[in-house]
DNA sequence: AAAATAGTGTCTCTAAGACAATATGCG
DNA sequence: CGCATATTGTCTTAGAGACACTATTTT
């Protein structure tokens, strides 16, 4: 009753990013034990002093290793029990992140991490062996991922500030791995005022240049009414 | 780095039932600082030596003060910072539970709690004042039962097990503060192939008695392709 | 003008909102 | 039978899927 409890407390970012028409999330080599050598998430302990709440905790661990804040985050569940640390009761609260432009980001290593680096992701997960229940938190970050993609407007901040709608396209596709109508990205993204043009169009190749937009409100996720379905069974 | 954390770590249960046309939570006033002869959620530690794991612990809370198991519990979020407990660095991990038959179930005081009852609960949350930020718990709890409610089959977990269309309609409009189509209910309820017909009927007044049905799966939750929107803009 | 992608038109389909019409059980 | 509620019918509407058609820019 009165006793200390001695639970290890733990946040764990699952932080997602597009490239090579990929999933990939970031993944680190743990140095330490238990699991030294195993691929990991970049989470850590909470930590009292440094952290004001847990959502900064999630915060600092993804600054740790991108450099990177702002962009969008957003806690999965938490996952805790006697078991599933070797050392003890422990519990985490497992976060997703995503990621634009990762090309321009530079990885670092960390105290405990001594590699760090992008993973692609199949279809059911990860296709490597990870450290503790990792695998199952990704499996829940990537659930929460393309459910949320095919009910709200969350896709776009894997896109670069401005992208066009084939960029949406794509990345819809690679997410929820399947055909989506770019008609159907048009009326939600445009019927829902999401998007404003910008005047500068990008020139690649010999075709009509796409128009390119950003996001109105750049920290907003549009809830629209239905989820998006899918090809219909004949 | 390497000195022993020290965060509190408990669950918090916001268990919901509905009775007198309105829906309730349970609520215990507390007798222990801080926040002595407090109203607060029937939380508390999650226990090292007790819990196998976070459900197990909300679980274990339900069953201390209603004697109940097995009903609908489903993880809503984890709250944790530096200042939600004047002792220092804590995390809850909030719970919502379902209950039918409020009725007829017996709660029970237990230690750090005198008291123990359902308080309703309005459009906006709680209307006494309580502990720690329970008002801000219930109602991230209460954001994720109307939500889930309006595209899931979750309603049905506060209804006992055999009920009319017309229960169901009821529990949704109290939920949803709105009037909800029976029609819709029926479509789809029994257009999913969710109920089974019980052969009694319940006999009261002098009018058709509606069909008694029941869960076919009492344990699974249908999720819709549609949120219901209510009722038209003119 | 041709190439090649961008963006639009529009038909169908599903499920919700609205509400009228019909069915049923009981006094 | 008639009352009161249960259940069904069905019209309208919104938005997705499908896919053809038109528009635009560059070479």
């Amino acid at each position: 009753m009165t006793r200390p409890q001695s639970i290890q407390t733990s946040v764990d970012p699952v932080i997602f990013t597009v490239f090579d028409d990929k999933l990939h999330i970031l993944v680190v080599r743990r140095n330490i034990e238990p699991y030294n050598g195993c691929w990991s998430l970049p989470g850590g302990l909470i930590d009292c002093k440094e952290d004001l709440d847990i959502a900064s905790a999630a915060t600092r661990k993804l600054k740790e290793k991108t450099n990177l804040s702002g962009c969008y985050l957003e806690q999965v569940a938490t996952v805790g029990s006697a078991s599933r640390d070797p050392r003890g009761w422990s519990i985490t609260i497992v976060y997703f992140a995503l990621i634009p432009r990762p090309g321009e980001i530079a990885l670092t290593a960390t105290h405990g991490a001594s590699e760090v680096r992008w993973e692609p992701l199949n279809n059911d997960g990860i296709g490597i062996p990870l450290a503790f229940d990792h695998e199952k938190l990704i499996k829940m970050a990537l659930e929460r991922l393309r459910s949320k993609v095919s009910y709200t407007s969350v896709a776009a901040h894997l896109l670069d500030e401005a992208f066009t709608l084939l960029d949406l396209q794509n990345i819809h596709e690679i997410i929820l791995g399947r055909k989506v109508e770019k008609k159907t990205l048009m009326r939600r993204y445009i019927g829902s005022d999401l998007l404003l043009k910008v005047p500068e169009n990008r020139h690649e190749g010999r075709m009509r240049p796409a128009q390119l937009y950003q996001l109105k409100e750049r920290n907003k996720v549009h809830y629209f009414v239905r989820s998006m379905e899918g090809p219909r069974e004949e």
